[in-house]
RNA sequence: GGGGACGUGGUGAAAUGGUAAACACUGGCGACUUAAAAUCGCCCGGCUUCGGCCUUGCGGGUUCAAGUCCCGCCGUCCCCA
C-alpha cells in the first residue's frame, strides 16, 4: 500500500502532537523583557460542564492570535479560567441535591478536558476558578480598600422581590411583573446594598473612549449611550405654602416659559410624605412600584399621574405657579427625581398635558414651517427642534443654545441652582442576595454599624455546610456562619449574608492571569505593569455594555489604588458574531434536533427514525430552546479539532453571524484530508537542498507561494481569517497544478508545502505540526517563526490593464510594470475593441491609472 | 421615537473609488470503479438574434470611473428609549 492510499488519522495525530505540547511546556509564559509581549485574553467561561459552539469559535480566534503572535516573536500571554460563581450553580443545587461546588468543580474538569481536545495553546499553569477562596478573597481586599478611598458606599434601593422564593430577581428575571420560577407576583422592596461609585469616574470612562482605537465602534458607541451625559441645570422650585424647595433637573432650561407642570417620582420623599396621609396617592404610588424598575418597562407603560394639591413657584416669577403631579414616568435615580413639563417641546410632557388637560405655550419658534409647528402641536405632535424662543420674556429672540445659557446664568445669579451634567449611568450595586458568590467582607454591629472584617481576617469563607430545602439565600439560614464577634468593640455581630454580583470576579480576572500564583497579593504589580492592558480581548457582542464598562470602571479604580498602572483594561476588542443553524419542526410543531432530522429519498427533509415529514426553518442562533445545536464533542471526535477549527474560520469575518452546516464542515474535512494526501504523496528533494534552475510554471508557482505569505500575513494582522484561508486555498489550488515534469517543481512544490504547513499553524495546529514532521523537518512547527516572503517574488515584471471606453471595460492589455502613460494610452487605442466602441468618434480626454486601468473618454 | 450597522449569485462570502462575484458550499455533467464511497476534471448571476446586452435593495447625485462617497426612500438587525 502507498502511502496516498493512507488516511490520515486525526485522532491519533491530535492527541499527540497535544501530549507533546504540553510535555514540552510549549505555552507557558513568563515575563521577558527584551522581547515585545502580547497579551491574548478570550473571555473566560462560565463552567456550565460542555462547551457549545460559541466556545469553540471564540477560542478558536483567540488561539489563531496567540500561536501567529509567537511565530511573529511576540513573548505571549494566553491564558484561561472559570468565572465559576453563579446562579446555574444553586440552581442545580435545588433541582439535584448537588452542592454548588461540587457541581461547579466536576464541571470545570469535564470543560477543561473538551477544551484540551481543542488544542489550545493555553499556559494552563495560570489557570484560575473565581469560586475558589485563593481568588476571592483578593477581591474581598480590594473591596475593602475601594472603601478606605471613598468608592464604595452603602443604601436603601429598590429592588424586585419574589416572595414566595425570598429572593431579589434581577430584570430580566422578572416576566410580566411575576417571579420566572416562582411565578409570584413580584413586589419593589428597599433593601440596604453597596454600591461602588462608577459615576465618579462617569467622565474619563467616556472621553477614554476616544483612545480605544482597536474597539469596534459601535461598542464604543453603545458605551457612549449607556454613560448618557446630558448637559442642563439643576433648578430650585419654591413650594406654596412650604419652607422646603423642590430640586429640578432639566436639559431645556430655555423652555422654562412653557412649563405648564412640575412632576415628581413615585417614590421622591416628597411623594411618600404625602401619601402618608392620602391613601389615594398611597395607591397610585404603589400602583408604580409593581411596575418593573427597568426604563423600557416605564416607557413603554401609559403615562400616568396623580395630581397633588401641591403648587410649585415658578423660579422667574414668584406670582406663576405649577401643579405638582406624582408621574410613573419620572425616574428617582435619574437627575434628582423631578422635572418640569414643558408639554410643546418634549413629547411625553404633551401626552401627559393633553391627557390631564393642562395645555401648552409654544416658546421655540422654527425660523421656517412655522405653521406646521402649529398645525402638529395641534395634532398632538411636540417640537423638539432647534429654532429661536418666543413668548419667554427676556430669552424671546435667542437661538435654543443661547436661550439655555441665558436662562442658567439667571438661575445662577438668583442662586436658585446652576449648571450641571446628568449621567444616565447610576452606581453599580453590587449586594446580591445569593449563597454561590463571594462574601462581602462586612461585619454588621449594633453599637458601631458596618464594620469592615480586619484584613488579617481575610478571605471571608463561603460556608459548604448550607442547605438549600428553605427558599432564600442559605447564607441567611446557615446555624453559626454569621455570627461573629465585632472587630471594633468584640460584642456579638452578624455578619453581611449577601454575596457579590458575580461581575466582580470577571472586572479583574485579566490581572490575576498576570501573576496567578501570589496568595499574599492579587497580584504582582510589576507583572501587571509588564502584561497589561490586554492587547487583543475577544468575546461575545453581548457583554459589550456591563462587563467591558465594569472592568475599565475597576481597573481605573484598582490603579488609583496602587494595584497597577494602566487604566484601560482591553487595548483591543474583537466582538465575535452568533453561531446560527437552521431549525426544524415536526408536523405537530415540536422543535426537533438537527441529529433527528434526514433527507428522504427525493432530498426532502424527513425525521431519521420515524420518516415524517419535517420543515426546515430559517437559520437562527443556536439555543437549546429551538433545538437547533451541534454538540462541538460529537464534531472534534468525529472529524477533528483543526476541522473544526477551519469551518470557525474560513466561511464568516469573525465579527459576523456564522451558520453552522453539516456541508461545510465536510467541505473542511476534505480540505484537511487533501492537504495532508499532498505532502504524503509527493516525492520531494531533501530538506533544505539547494534551489535548482527553476522553468516559468516554476517561477509563477513560487511566486503564487511568496504572494501568499505576504497576503496571509497581512489577513491575520486584520483578523480577516477567512480571507486568510481562501488565499492559503488558492496557493494549494496553484501548487495542485503545478506539472510535475516541470522545470524544478519538486523543490517549489517542497517549498509550497513547508510554506502551508506554516501558514495553516495557527488555525490548523495539530496538521500543520504532523505535516511539518512529514516534510522531513527537525524541532516543532510551533518552535518556528513566521515565514517571510521574498521581496524580489512579490513585484510582477508585467501587468494587466483593463481598458476601459466611457468608463465600460472593453478589453485587458498586458503591459511591462510601471509602463509609462504614453505606451499605456497607445496600447489602449489599438486595441480593435476599443476603436469599435469608440465608433469613429476621437478620445477627448484619456486616463491612465498606471498598472491598473486606462480610461478612454470619447 | 432617537442613534447605529447592514442589504452583492441558489448559499456563506470577496472586491485601497479602478476588470463585480476571489475562496468555498450546494447543484449539474464527466473520469476512475462490477458498484458505491472517496478522489480527480469541467460547468454553475440573468438575458441573448452568440455580435453582445443587463446585473451589487429602490430613486437621485458627485466622478473619467461608484458595490464602495453624498442625499432621499424601502427592508433587516442591534443599541437606547
Amino acid at each position: 500500500m502507498s502511502r496516498s492510499d493512507e488516511r490520515y488519522n486525526v485522532k491519533e495525530t491530535e492527541a499527540k502532537w497535544q501530549r507533546v505540547w504540553e510535555d514540552q511546556r510549549c505555552f507557558e509564559a513568563r515575563e521577558d523583557a527584551s522581547r515585545p509581549k502580547y497579551y491574548v485574553l478570550e473571555m473566560f467561561p462560565y463552567p456550565s460542564g460542555r462547551i457549545h459552539m460559541g466556545h469553540v469559535r471564540n477560542y478558536t480566534l483567540g488561539d489563531v492570535v496567540a500561536r501567529y503572535k509567537r511565530a511573529k516573536g511576540f513573548n505571549v500571554l494566553h491564558p484561561m479560567g472559570w468565572d465559576a460563581f453563579g446562579l446555574p450553580a444553586e440552581n442545580a443545587a435545588i433541582q439535584n441535591n448537588v452542592h454548588p461546588a461540587k457541581w461547579t468543580r466536576e464541571n470545570i474538569a469535564a470543560m477543561r478536558e473538551q477544551l484540551k481536545s481543542m488544542g489550545l495553546s493555553y499556559d494552563w499553569s495560570r489557570e484560575l476558578a473565581t469560586c475558589e477562596p485563593e481568588y476571592y478573597r483578593h477581591e474581598q481586599k480590594m473591596f475593602l480598600d475601594f472603601l478606605k478611598a471613598g468608592l464604595v458606599y452603602r443604601k436603601e434601593s429598590w429592588v424586585n422581590w419574589d416572595p414566595v422564593e425570598n429572593t431579589v430577581l434581577a430584570n430580566e428575571q422578572v416576566i410580566d411583573g411575576r417571579g420566572w420560577r416562582s411565578g409570584a407576583l413580584v413586589e419593589k422592596r428597599l433593601l440596604s446594598q453597596w454600591f461602588l461609585k462608577i459615576t465618579a469616574y462617569a467622565q474619563d470612562l467616556l472621553d477614554s473612549l476616544a483612545t480605544l482605537e482597536r474597539w469596534p465602534e459601535r461598542v464604543r458607541l453603545m458605551q457612549e449611550n449607556w454613560i448618557g451625559r446630558s448637559e442642563g441645570a439643576r433648578l430650585m422650585f419654591d413650594l406654596e405654602g412650604r419652607s422646603d424647595q423642590l430640586e429640578v433637573f432639566t436639559t431645556r432650561p430655555d423652555t422654562l416659559f412653557g412649563a405648564k407642570f412640575v412632576a415628581i417620582a413615585a417614590n421622591h420623599p416628597l411623594a411618600a410624605e404625602m401619601a402618608a396621609t392620602n391613601p389615594a396617592l398611597a395607591e397610585f404610588v404603589a400602583e408604580c412600584n409593581r411596575m418593573g424598575t427597568s426604563e423600557a418597562a416605564i416607557e413603554t407603560a401609559e403615562k400616568k399621574g396623580f395630581a397633588t394639591p401641591l403648587r410649585a413657584v415658578h423660579p422667574f416669577d414668584p406670582a406663576w405657579t405649577l401643579p405638582v403631579y406624582v408621574a410613573n414616568f419620572v425616574l428617582m435615580d435619574y437627575g434628582s427625581g423631578a422635572i418640569f413639563g414643558c408639554p410643546a417641546h418634549d413629547q411625553r410632557d404633551l401626552d401627559f398635558a393633553v391627557k390631564y388637560g393642562l395645555g401648552y405655550t409654544q416658546v421655540v419658534e422654527p425660523a421656517a414651517d412655522k405653521e406646521a409647528v402649529i398645525a402638529a402641536l395641534a395634532k398632538g405632535e411636540a417640537y423638539t427642534g432647534d429654532g429661536i424662543a418666543i413668548n419667554s420674556r427676556f430669552l424671546d429672540g435667542l437661538a435654543v443654545d443661547a436661550a439655555k445659557a441665558e436662562a442658567i446664568a439667571r438661575i445662577e445669579k438668583m442662586e436658585r441652582g446652576n449648571r450641571t451634567i446628568n449621567y444616565r449611568l447610576r452606581d453599580w450595586g453590587v449586594s446580591r442576595q445569593r449563597y454561590w458568590g463571594c462574601p462581602i467582607p462586612i461585619i454588621h454591629c449594633e453599637a458601631c454599624g458596618a464594620v469592615p472584617v480586619p484584613e488579617a481576617d481575610l478571605p471571608v469563607r463561603l460556608p459548604e455546610d448550607v442547605s438549600f430545602d428553605k427558599p432564600g439565600n442559605p447564607l441567611a439560614h446557615h446555624p453559626t456562619w454569621k455570627d461573629v464577634a465585632c472587630p471594633a468593640c468584640g460584642k456579638p455581630a452578624r455578619r453581611e449574608t449577601d454575596t457579590f454580583d458575580t461581575f466582580f470576579e470577571s472586572s479583574w480576572y485579566f490581572a490575576r492571569f498576570t501573576s496567578p500564583g501570589r496568595s499574599d497579593v492579587a497580584f504582582d504589580k510589576s507583572a501587571a505593569d509588564y502584561w497589561m492592558s490586554v492587547d487583543q480581548y475577544i468575546g461575545g457582542i453581548e457583554h459589550a455594555v456591563l462587563h467591558l464598562l465594569y472592568s475599565r470602571f475597576f481597573t481605573r479604580a484598582l490603579k488609583d489604588c496602587g494595584y497597577l498602572g494602566v487604566k484601560e483594561p482591553f487595548a483591543g476588542l474583537l466582538t465575535q458574531g452568533m453561531i446560527c443553524h437552521e431549525t426544524f419542526k415536526s408536523e405537530d410543531g415540536q422543535w426537533l434536533y438537527p441529529t433527528e432530522v434526514a433527507h428522504g429519498p427525493d432530498g426532502a427533509l424527513v425525521h431519521a427514525e420515524t420518516g415524517a415529514p419535517v420543515t426546515g426553518g430559517r437559520s437562527e442562533k443556536m439555543s437549546k430552546s429551538k433545538k437547533n445545536v451541534v454538540d462541538p464533542a460529537g464534531i472534534i471526535d468525529g472529524y477533528g479539532a483543526d476541522t473544526a477549527r477551519l469551518f470557525m474560520l474560513s466561511d464568516s469575518p469573525p465579527e459576523r453571524d456564522l451558520d453552522w452546516t453539516e456541508s461545510g464542515i465536510d467541505g473542511a474535512w476534505r480540505y484537511v484530508n487533501r492537504l495532508w494526501r499532498m505532502v504524503v504523496a509527493a516525492a520531494l528533494p531533501a530538506p533544505g537542498s539547494a534551489m535548482p534552475e527553476l522553468g516559468s510554471d516554476a517561477v509563477k508557482a513560487r511566486r503564487l507561494v511568496h504572494k501568499t505569505i505576504a497576503t496571509v500575513g497581512d489577513d491575520l494582522e486584520r483578523f480577516h481569517f477567512n480571507k486568510a484561508v481562501a488565499h492559503i486555498r488558492e496557493m494549494t489550488n496553484g501548487l495542485g497544478e503545478l506539472p510535475a515534469s516541470a522545470q524544478g517543481a519538486g523543490w517549489v512544490l517542497r517549498e509550497g508545502l513547508e510554506t502551508a504547513a506554516r501558514l495553516i499553524g495557527p488555525m490548523m495546529p495539530h496538521l500543520a505540526e504532523e505535516l511539518w514532521a512529514e516534510l522531513g523537518q527537525s524541532g516543532l512547527l510551533v518552535e518556528q517563526g513566521w515565514p517571510v516572503a521574498e521581496t524580489a517574488l512579490l513585484v510582477e515584471d508585467s501587468v494587466t490593464v483593463a481598458v476601459q471606453v466611457n468608463g465600460k471595460l472593453r478589453a485587458t492589455i498586458d503591459l511591462p510594470k510601471d509602463a509609462d502613460n504614453a505606451l499605456a494610452e497607445q496600447t489602449a487605442l489599438a486595441q480593435a475593441a476599443v476603436i469599435s466602441a469608440m465608433s469613429g468618434k476621437p478620445p477627448r480626454k484619456v486616463v491612465v491609472v498606471p498598472n491598473r486601468i486606462v480610461n478612454v473618454v470619447v
